[in-house]
DNA sequence: GATGAATGAGGATTCATTCAT
DNA sequence: CATGAATGAATCCTCATTCAT
């Protein structure tokens, strides 16, 4: 019913997102892969615009605090390996939306809503490293750059997985990538 | 005269990409940014699939070459150091051609030609790293993790630098980073 | 419904034609003149010369044919003058549908499969030429002049008829002007 | 020359309007079968309206009247086969003539003053044949018919000869085509 | 005079949105 | 509710016209 319906719009446009981007998303073609009538998509959202807004914003419930949630009690590597290997699995699992996230932000299509950035699991990141550093596990360094290595290495490997491995993610692999890491930011 | 005014299109379109993304360029937009008329972009381009192109060439042509030639006779860990410098800092620069780079390889305007992506960057790196790991300096790890790892902490940071600090990317910044990333994939 | 609106658009075009010519020719003012939007004539045909080529096919179909299956069993003054006063009718009445035809074949948009002229009603003619002149009635004088004398007259009279009497074709003209052609051609 | 360069242009003009019509005709185009620069054909001609106008001009001026002159003091039947033959000559040679002349009239670049038509020759016939009629050599039919039959039979041999015999018409062509026409037209 | 690059108004085409069924 | 044909505003693109060289 109507929840199914929901779905199955935000899927056709994450799908049409990693073939097309967002330069490419007709409300039509929307429309087709979801298989129902353009109008259709009408009846649940008031225009493109927000369509896409919807969806933002449901990506972004659905990504990072979730995270957080299951694991924010444990010690700090172990946290931090947990974080990496449900971060890593996630992102692998969920690269269209990545890709959308990440056109949508400097589409014509952001509503000042929007642009409150994810800044909620770079937070979290945040007061986990500062834990760290008073604990003396975590270098001494600019947090922000800490904050980079770990994003932007998790982000690029989980694509390079999503686009060359078909999202076949070894635990080896998650461990190497999160050794790594560690490494990099451990004292 | 041309080249003059080639250039100005191109950065009147890298510009705009930062602004709008690919989804909210308009020729008449890429015109007027570039002070001429919106007719100009047709005596230099077919169309608007074309211009996008062009510019693709230029920038892949433009990013790692330069790069890679000035220092590929150095000794690993200096090779490594001077790359992640020169990389940090014209990624800084450069932010815009990322996310231009980035947003176009996903579009409707790509060409059949421009899929053959950046792999060349990559490939310096991946023979860089198997170079350092028979030497005895590198971790014995799937180059793939490594390559993820320097790329996407570079792109991170750089963008953080980029967005964050107005693009003051200091020689502390880059030694510090460089020492995070050296410290996880040295032996 | 959908025929409707085609012939709504077809006869938009064949009247626009008559008073501007193919030059003078935009899809909005055929949209006008068939009451509908612009758009809707790109649910019905790709582009301009997709439009124009169907047309033309639609013409040509609808001309000679029915003329020659109507009296091809005659004999050969009597179907000559059914021929005369037929083709007299239908060109004063379609008198627009020649100006098309004549203008469209050597405009921009003739796709290659238009090319094929309009030779069916010359090789009818040819037939029945050749039957008359073994049957002693018709004079032995090459085909492509009679046919030229037929052809001609018909049109320039018609298109006479059309501008200067508008459109009222007496019996009267049609048999005097067949008279004059019959004279000339017969033995 | 001044004048050198007009003919040039104007036989741009012409070859061109055969190959793609009214329709087709692009400035530039002109100017690069003309082998010259854009802009100088707005040396001669205020703008596409006017040249296209002064063309028409010309081609009426050069077509009828001179060949009435020649001929306007001989007997009728001699008057009729000299205009013929003429005519004939005229027409094939000039086949691009006529196609600019009949694409143009129906353009929307006719100005006020063009649609005067090509009356003068029907006027010159039409005086022909009202001084054969009263010296009885002429049918007693109405003129506009023998017009037609008189301009649609050159008219369309003439095309036929240009098109299909590449221009080559026999003194044969001429008398057997004049033959009919008079016997058509003869008391 | 001659040139042809540059201009921008105007026409072709697309696609978000509506609405009768 | 669901549909998808119809709409027309917004965008792409063309080409008559201008003007600096």
């Amino acid at each position: 019913m109507k929840l199914d319906k929901l779905n199955r719009i935000f899927n056709a446009t994450l799908n049409l997102t990693g073939k097309v981007g967002i330069a490419g998303l007709k409300m039509s073609s929307i429309a087709k892969e979801a298989s129902m009538a353009t109008g259709t998509l009408y009846l649940y959202f008031k225009n493109k615009k927000e369509l896409l807004n919807a969806l933002y914003f449901k990506l972004q419930k659905e990504s990072a605090p979730a995270l957080i949630s299951e694991i924010n009690h444990l010690p700090i590597e172990i946290q931090l390996y947990k974080m990496w290997s449900l971060a890593l699995k996630r992102l692998v699992e969920n690269n269209l939306r990545i890709i959308f996230l990440e056109q949508f932000l400097i589409s014509p299509y952001v509503s000042e809503s929007s642009k409150e950035m994810d800044a909620r699991f770079r937070n979290y990141l945040r007061d986990l490293l500062d834990k760290g550093k008073k604990e003396n596990q975590i270098k001494d360094v600019d947090s922000n750059i800490l904050i980079s290595l770990i994003i932007g290495f998790l982000r690029n490997f989980s694509t390079y997985i999503f686009k060359d491995k078909e999202g076949e993610l070894s635990e080896k692999s998650i461990d190497e990538s999160f050794s790594l890491c560690w490494e990099a930011i451990k004292k």
